[in-house]
DNA sequence: TTTTGATCATCC
DNA sequence: GGATGATCAAAA
């Protein structure tokens, strides 16, 4: 079965909510797919499930899932506490011809103005197949989350543009966090050093710390009881 | 236990 | 090779 891409906000919320409660093994058996082992060998395999049970467009192109909707769809492991088990892939980062890139341009900024996330139980003794759908919330950050966010990119920005991408860890950042991104520690992709000269550097990507996300969705219960 | 750095599948 | 989707596993 092929879901047919939402056509408004307001559907995609509908079918998100329809989902929650679910488990894995039965969206899995709607679009008739089989449900692997475990995810060491099929890392993005909830994340696609849950994709096309809503409909995402096709992938494998730098734009949200819903480009129509402006929303970004992102599933987010957790525990039996309901806090995420990890960091959120953004967006790969550009380390190459990066003059002048702003906050407000950025690829980060776009991907999160809007996002649609998805809890999936991620306990590491419930077998995939049994893991449920939690309750989706969709997210703008909020003036104050968008300043640090603004202010993380900023800084890693700067030190990729000042040509010390080889020497930033994981640690800089408060919510955004600069860590490889590639197929193996062997992986390069073209970068510049601090004369300004090509270097070729693990790949990096931006990623969202959980403690990041875990406060958005103890946030959500806040909100919930006005 | 938590976090950083490394890795896996698929598609084009 | 680089984009998408992430989790694994060694280190702290």
């Amino acid at each position: 079965m092929e879901v047919r891409p939402p056509l408004s906000e307001a559907e995609l919320l509908a079918r998100a909510d329809a989902i929650a409660g679910r488990t894995l093994a039965f969206l899995a058996t709607r679009l008739d797919r089989d449900v692997p082992p475990d995810l060491t060998r099929h890392k993005g395999w909830v994340g696609n499930l849950v994709e096309d049970a809503l409909g995402a467009w096709a992938r494998t192109r730098p734009e949200p899932d819903f480009p129509r909707l402006g929303i970004e769809l992102k599933t987010l492991p957790i525990d039996a506490a309901g806090k995420p088990r990890e960091s959120t892939f953004v967006c790969k980062a550009a380390l190459a011809d990066v003059g002048g890139s702003t906050w407000a341009t950025s690829t980060v900024a776009k991907k999160l103005r809007r996002v649609l996330w998805v809890p999936v139980e991620a306990d590491k003794a419930t077998p995939l197949a049994e893991r449920r759908v939690g309750t989706p919330l969709l997210w703008s950050p909020s003036a104050d989350q968008e300043a640090i966010l603004e202010a993380d990119f900023e800084e890693l920005a700067q030190l990729i543009e000042e040509g010390w991408v080889a020497s930033v860890t994981a640690h800089r950042g408060r919510y955004l966090q600069l860590r490889p991104k590639g197929a193996s520690a062997a992986s390069r992709a073209r970068g510049i050093d601090e004369h300004g000269a090509p270097i070729a550097t693990p790949p990096r990507g931006f990623y969202l710390r959980r403690t990041f996300t875990a406060a958005l969705l103890a946030e959500r219960f806040v909100v919930a009881r006005r």
